[in-house]
DNA sequence: GTCTATACTGAGATAGAC
DNA sequence: GTCTATCTCAGTATAGAC
């Protein structure tokens, strides 16, 4: 047995889930994440760069799995159509984690200082994602376009899915806003 | 004559955007606009609520009019459509204000954190957006995503103003950003 | 692991406009 | 007199430097 407890940081994601959701995010303070963590104070800012980056711990494998997903697609499938099936796709990686994520969407949106977090993630992906579709030989305009509606069709997905009381799959729910946003593009 | 000059806002306003493109967001310290506005560091804070928010004074007057816009579309349109005219509408706000817009930009840009809240204030437009579709009587799942689009198309056309050599008014980039995602969404 | 700059808050005082 | 903008002073916690 070694002379720390291991998952340090799981611990720490895990106390600041739990403080944030108890008292919120500015009454708490790193110290007391770290505290219940087993671990110093100064730890806990090696493991994460500021207070709010502890609730993102995942958000760089799913855009990496977005992004994979789009360098993937058949050259003949049109961007929306990649950037659609790319957001299902990578659906996979929180189906299974539905609770954890009402859990932490809850204390997001309390949030306005840990939004703002969130939606910087969201625009990375959204950059990541047009670059990727520039590469497929996709123009600049359309590129961003389509990767931009690609993270709106998420983020709506996504909310129904952690809000609603027996949703379909996360890959379904954000199919079908795909669904109804081409939808209302088309009418009139 | 006063006790003390007039417009104390306007000057922390300027002399930021000043300071943060001259040194930098983080190298720029409250205490610092301040001096350079003839105010105390206190009154900073009580003008803004914090660091970042004193280059988003105006952000509130825009949303009201585009909100404004929504509600007075003619009920026939579309929701997409509507929320098109609304943001090109408001673009009047910002025409007169290219070179200002691009100082501002620039520096947004180059700081994540000034990045975050412009990502924040957009988001907040995008929900104010919805509930004005809403109370046209337009479902909440079309509403959020019409409402979203227009963000998009926005943001997208605001770049290209900001950005081009020669762009055509703002109003336009908007549309011309409408038209190409309507496209996108149709093709294949 | 310690030290420090600074963002931000709260309470109370002051000066002028009305 | 009331109201409001500003200042003064004293503090806490984050985050970065060493």
């Amino acid at each position: 047995m070694g002379r720390w407890k291991p998952d340090a940081r799981g611990r720490l994601i895990g106390s600041a889930l739990q403080l944030y959701a108890e008292r919120g995010f500015e009454q708490t303070t790193a110290l007391e994440i770290a505290e219940r963590a087993g671990v110093t104070e100064r730890t806990f800012f090696r493991h994460f760069a500021d207070k709010r980056e502890v609730l993102f711990d995942g958000s760089s494998d799913l855009q990496a799995m977005v992004v994979d997903a789009v360098r993937a697609a058949p050259p003949s499938m049109t961007p929306i159509k990649v950037v659609g099936a790319a957001m299902a796709s990578a659906a996979a990686l929180l189906q299974d984690y539905r609770e954890f994520s009402q859990h932490r969407a809850s204390v997001i949106t309390a949030n306005p200082s840990l939004l703002e977090r969130e939606l910087l993630k969201l625009s990375t992906l959204a950059e990541a994602v047009g670059k990727a579709l520039v590469e497929r030989g996709v123009p600049e305009l359309p590129a961003r376009l389509a990767a931009e509606t690609g993270v709106t069709v998420f983020k709506v997905g996504y909310e129904r899915w952690v809000g609603d009381d027996a949703p379909p799959e996360l890959a379904r729910c954000i199919t079908e806003a795909l669904d109804r946003l081409e939808a209302l593009a088309t009418e009139g």
